[in-house]
DNA sequence: CAGATTGTTCATAAAATAATGAACGATCTG
DNA sequence: CAGATCGTTCATTATTTTATGAACAATCTG
């Protein structure tokens, strides 16, 4: 039981952990997905250690990460005290999580942000004020544009 | 000339470090691009370095990154020995310049490694394998989607 | 051509990020 | 309740990423 990762196991970890990689998650987080979603059966924290050669720590803190945007499910199975996990494998699922999780915080900071630049803008000098304000309101559109694709994009990826 | 930033670069320089950040780009970056974004003339390394408080290293390499996805124009400016840069503002040209560069080979590599997939499966038994062959439909249908969103996205990004 | 100036490269240093594993608290088991 | 089993946390270590700056090549200048 448990043995190490097959040919065809190391190839779909790898895919994910070159997507992790993409959206700057550790490389255990992907490892952990990925075994996770060709197997058939649940998995528990000490199968994923020895499947991955990871320590415990790290597979811990990484399904803490996947559980956060919710790519990850807990599954209840009888006559064992260890949590078992599954992959979430609806795609819309894990993209809103995700989204919500780590992305939205970032575009929010930034509206503060822009606030708090709009304020500074009155001690330029005349000529620079121009320039800095025509930039200014190009940097709202592009956030304005952001905030409008996410939403769309997340519409886009249909329920199964 | 070529004094500490103002409060009010400071700010906007954050911005795009944060977005350096979220695109896995050296923080460099984020800050060269930031300072070019507001300053109404062309600069040059000296005056990014200076500005920055960079090395010239960090200066140089991260110049050749922005201009690897076209987020930076060179200038010509007559009398002038050095190379001059102004931030490129459409949205759309980075962002375009950025997915071909920085998106678009890592979603060729997964396919490729898609289809090694599919010769391994092969080996599977028989539960297994009907079971990992359901998932690799999936896999597959999450590459579509991502590969027909992102057209999608760059044409959302309307020209100015 | 000799000396300056400019931008790039790359070996090394510094900093940031991720992984490890021992310590701990919580829960179960007899 | 005493011991065993589990999962989490966190100080430390290892790894990866980024920045530095000296060396260099290319180009200009008189």
């Amino acid at each position: 039981m448990a043995a190490a990762l097959s040919e065809l196991e190391k190839e779909v970890v790898n895919i994910f952990v070159r997507i992790a990689g993409l959206l700057s998650l550790p490389r255990s987080v992907g490892e952990l997905y990925g075994v996770l979603f060709i197997s058939p059966e649940p998995m528990c924290i000490d199968d994923l250690m020895r499947k991955l050669k990871i320590s415990k720590g790290s597979t811990s803190q990484g399904l803490k990460i996947l559980r956060s945007f919710g790519a990850v499910n807990p599954v209840y199975v009888a006559g064992d005290r260890r949590d078992f996990f599954t992959a979430e494998a609806e795609l819309r699922k894990i993209v809103a999580g995700f989204v919500n999780e780590q992305i939205r915080p970032h575009l929010n900071n930034g509206k503060e942000r822009m606030m708090r630049i709009e304020s500074l803008l009155i001690e330029e000098t005349p000529d620079r004020k121009e320039f800095i304000a025509e930039r200014m309101e190009r940097l709202q559109g592009w956030q304005k544009r952001a905030n409008a694709l996410l939403p769309f994009a997340l519409n886009f990826i249909k329920p199964e």
